[in-house]
RNA sequence: GCGAGAGUGGCGAAACUGGCAGACGCACCAGACUUAGGAUCUGGCGCCGAAAGGCUUGGGGGUUCGAGUCCCCCCUCUCGCACCA
């Protein structure tokens, strides 16, 4: 690619032209639109380097500084890499659906539509001041019918993969968004948006299988290049659990001479059930001493006692009631006995089934055998409700000394079953295993995995989002809307507001409502709810390099190339949402054929958390940093590089108002040096030996993402070049303005160019360092006596140790400390001697 | 409770596979140039001490010639999950 030479260099005079951030970066800015610098050749480009960054949501109170934080960390790594000789895309779009949006537009009575693209004119603003090599040529937007129409087909390829489905059931419904939220909205009870707490209704929903891929999602992270933090919160998060389902059959009442559990009608009575129960410990079956069954267990009103009838109604219909909070926060068991008995399959005894809030019926089978000798819950309960506690685990050769009265032995490693019949003195893996292929083998048991990991909820009632592309007929159920027809238009609706109904707004629009069916064309009624704005952004990354395609959602040259995405820089925050989901929708793609990777993120990188002054930005505290007005008194520059410098970018840091003023006089200094370089003298070799030792180690620095030591090894640079007033020379201090070049392009730019180049500093190559450069040849050693530092000597490189005791018996200040003959001399090479007298 | 991470000067922070703790920057002190400027440059700046020297990486043990770094115990903070059997 040619590039036109840069515009002409300020007329030279007598007084040179002081560093003007302002003119500065609007002039590089108007450049780089102009030539499209940022531009990357998508289909001829050498070497694809996909430098992504999370997609903000457009706020109306504009771009926070911890959105810029994360972009300019990804903006220094993809500039590097564009010297490095990558071809660079580094596409920017917004995630502009959602509760988030729509709940701000019915604050201020504006409706989305009309909201969210003035937000994005904001950002967009925003984003192009602070300098980011973004190729705007393929923004998008989740609420551009364009993209929106691929998230309809996403769903759509889902559901022909038999992956999406409609289920009524118990979800998380959020009283003030009036809408249902995925687990992983709910923090603590609550609400993730708004903190309030959740209620449990029951709604017919639509449904990703997510859990069928559990496994896969869970076992790929082993090899995925990402933060561990990240892989660690994903493993959590899918929580894989090995253990056993063991079925202990009801016992039939009337053995016990009690009267008959029935069915309530009048029928004859069935065979009595088995409750089916899940634990990851079968070794302890034989303390089990009682089961428990969710309250919402199907099996409930069939095995519960008349005469203890009354009391289970009631319990189970105040659990129901109770919201979710009360009922996963409270920790205090409650429970009911139901009157009925199950034959524990080990003991063959019978063990009292009892319901009680504790057991999810989410989880596993929805029902337990209760260890409480071994499990501080079912202890915590037994305790309670005074049931019988048997130890059957012991810690090795302690077999009658262990008490579990006062509290449950949990401990896996150390232990050894007892009172276990012929199991007793098995570790508890073996317990384990024993215990199942003994109670398989009569059909009682088979080993079962479970992931805690649920389906994912996709339907959210509201309005400002993806209408999901089904059609109901009365004759054809369920009917998917014909790729052809995407996309299903968001009608405009002026009462956008949901309510309590737990109906979307859309059912509201009676035109667009009514439909026919596409398959056989009667009347029929469009589907109301929207997707989760976490689908909008499960596929994003697929669009940019496409965003150019109407017929299809991506091409599949251009993904061959440039995915899956090299680099991805975003908030932990994400962590288990929205990576999770983007990485089962890539594994869904991969197995409908659609592309030929099914990890969509090479690389992840989690960048940390910027507070201000020691304390957690909020509107509330008024403390946020507004980046317009720091980039207005110091450039966009010397924002972007005091963003860096402040702290680790894989930790974050804390932003201090007068810490940036460090950063401008680093700039200064180097625009100083450029105007002053003496032209003519060469090098001086001390300093294009530091020279060269800065290179390698900004070079280095940056793929660690160690930004803060970059710039802390060219401000050093910068000290020794321009030491004592020294004049720095031409040479030292070109290749800085490189190296700089990621961090502060505007100014690297039109240094650039007052050194006389004509070529854009992006497109000059990293400069190398000489290996032969980088290692000094005299050294400073640390001379240790007893292992206390005492001083140092200046010796070559390569000394030996008889070379550098001479040197330091010649230094009389550290051969005072050494009183007659060392006993042992420890020398490490290079590095320091320590003497022990 | 479980999981992850972190505790280093007045402050933000550096420190490779164990090898001069505090790089770089802020703030502060002194000085130069000059004079009211949020400019530039020089020097100083962990703590105690006049100095010699001693002490110092949350606390306590340990391994080692040598520990911020490795091992054990404890304390504090941040984030995530939260009855997942």
């Amino acid at each position: 690619m040619t590039r036109p030479a840069v515009p002409p260099q300020q007329p030279a005079s007598d007084e040179p032209a002081g560093y003007d951030p302002a003119t500065v970066e609007r002039k590089w800015q108007a450049y780089w639109q102009a030539h499209g610098s940022n531009v990357a050749d998508l289909e001829r480009g050498q070497r694809p380097f996909y430098a992504l960054m999370m997609f903000p949501y457009p706020s109306a109170e504009g771009l926070h500084v911890g959105n810029l934080f994360a972009f300019t960390g990804n903006d220094i790594y993809g500039r590097f890499q564009r010297l490095q000789g990558h071809t660079v895309f580094e596409p920017l779009g917004y995630d502009a659906f959602g509760i988030h949006s729509e709940n701000f537009a019915i604050k201020v009575g504006i409706h989305p539509a009309e909201l969210i693209p003035r937000n994005i004119d904001n950002f967009r603003r925003q984003l192009k001041r602070a300098g980011l090599m973004v190729d705007w040529s393929h923004e998008l937007s989740t609420t551009d019918p364009g993209y929106y129409k691929w998230t309809q087909w996403v769903f759509l390829q889902l559901y022909k993969q038999g992956l999406a489905y409609k289920k009524k059931g118990a979800v998380n419904w959020c009283p003030f968004d009036k809408t249902v939220l995925a687990n992983e909205q709910v923090i603590a009870g609550a609400c993730e948006r708004c903190g309030t707490l959740v209620e449990q209704r029951f709604l017919e929903q639509w449904f990703f299988r997510i859990t069928d891929y559990a496994g896969r999602l869970l076992a790929n992270l082993d090899h995925l290049d990402w933060s561990e933090s990240t892989k660690t919160a994903q493993r959590n998060w899918i929580g894989k659990s090995v253990g056993a389902e063991i079925s202990f059959p009801v016992v039939d009442m009337t053995v016990y001479g009690a009267s008959t559990a029935t069915s309530g009608n009048g029928d004859a009575p069935v065979a009595p059930p088995s409750v089916r129960v899940f634990t990851t410990r079968p070794d302890t079956i034989f303390g089990a001493t009682y089961l428990v069954l969710a309250p919402e267990h199907p099996l409930v009103d069939a095995i519960t006692h008349d005469d203890h009838r009354v009391e289970v109604r009631d319990y189970v219909a105040r659990s129901a009631k109770q919201d979710l909070v009360t009922r996963k926060t409270s920790k205090e068991k409650t429970g009911v006995f139901t009157g009925a008995y199950a034959t524990n399959p080990a003991t063959s005894r019978p063990i009292p089934i009892w319901i009680a809030d504790y057991v999810l019926m989410e989880y596993g089978t929805g029902a337990i055998m209760a260890v409480p000798g071994h499990d501080e819950r079912d202890h915590e309960f037994a305790r309670e409700y005074d049931l019988p506690i048997v130890a059957v685990v012991a810690p090795e050769g302690d077999a009658d000394a262990v008490n579990v009265t006062g509290a449950a032995y949990t401990d896996t490693d150390g232990g050894r079953l007892v009172n276990s019949q012929q199991f007793d003195g098995m570790t508890v893996a073996e317990g384990c295993a024993a215990v199942v292929a003994e109670l398989a083998a009569r059909h009682a048991a088979k080993p079962v995995v479970n992931y805690r990991l649920h389906d994912w909820c996709i339907s959210r009632q509201r309005y400002w989002g993806p209408p999901i592309p089904i059609v109901y007929c009365d004759d054809c159920g369920a009917v998917p809307v014909p790729e052809s027809e995407l996309p299903v238009l968001l009608p405009q609706i002026d009462d956008f507001r949901p309510d309590d109904s737990g109906v979307s707004p859309l059912a509201r629009h009676e035109e667009w409502y009514h439909t026919a069916c596409p398959q056989c064309g009667k009347r029929a009624r469009r589907e109301t709810d929207v997707s989760d704005t976490f689908l909008d952004s499960a596929w994003y990354f697929l669009r940019y390099p496409s965003t150019d395609f109407d017929d299809v959602p991506f091409d599949q040259a251009l993904t061959k190339k440039w995915l899956p995405v090299t680099s991805y820089i975003g908030g932990n925050e994400h962590a288990v949402l929205h990576l999770l989901y983007s990485r089962f929708v890539t594994m869904v793609l991969k197995d409908a054929g659609h592309i030929d990777f099914d990890e969509p993120f090479t690389r992840f990188r989690a960048h940390g958390m910027i507070v201000r002054e020691g304390a957690k930005m909020s509107k509330s505290r008024g403390n946020v940093v507004n980046p317009d007005q720091y980039i207005e008194e110091w450039g966009a520059d010397a924002f972007r590089t005091y963003l860096m410098f402040l702290g680790p970018f894989e930790e974050g840091g804390d932003f201090r108002d007068k810490g940036i003023s460090g950063v401008k006089r680093f700039l200064d200094r180097l625009w100083r040096s450029v105007q002053d370089a003496d032209r003519s003298a060469p090098a001086d070799p001390d300093v294009r030996r530091k020279l060269h030792q800065t290179i390698r180690k900004v070079g280095e620095d940056i793929p660690k993402l160690s930004y803060n030591t970059a710039i802390a090894a060219m401000m050093e640079y910068m000290n020794a070049m321009r030491a004592g007033e020294r004049t720095p020379r031409l040479e030292e201090v070109k290749p800085l303005v490189q190296l700089v070049s990621p961090f502060a392009p505007h100014i690297a730019e039109e240094l650039w160019s007052m050194l006389g180049e004509t070529k854009s500093v992006f497109d000059s190559g990293w400069p190398a360092y000489d290996a032969s450069l980088v290692e000094d040849e005299r050294i400073t050693m640390a001379v240790q006596v007893n292992g206390k530092t005492r001083g140092t000597v200046q010796v070559s490189r390569t000394a030996t140790q008889d070379e550098v005791m001479a040197a330091v018996m010649a230094d009389a200040g550290l051969a005072k400390f050494i009183t007659g003959t060392p006993k042992r001399v420890v020398f490490v090479p290079g590095r320091l001697v320590n003497i022990i007298v």
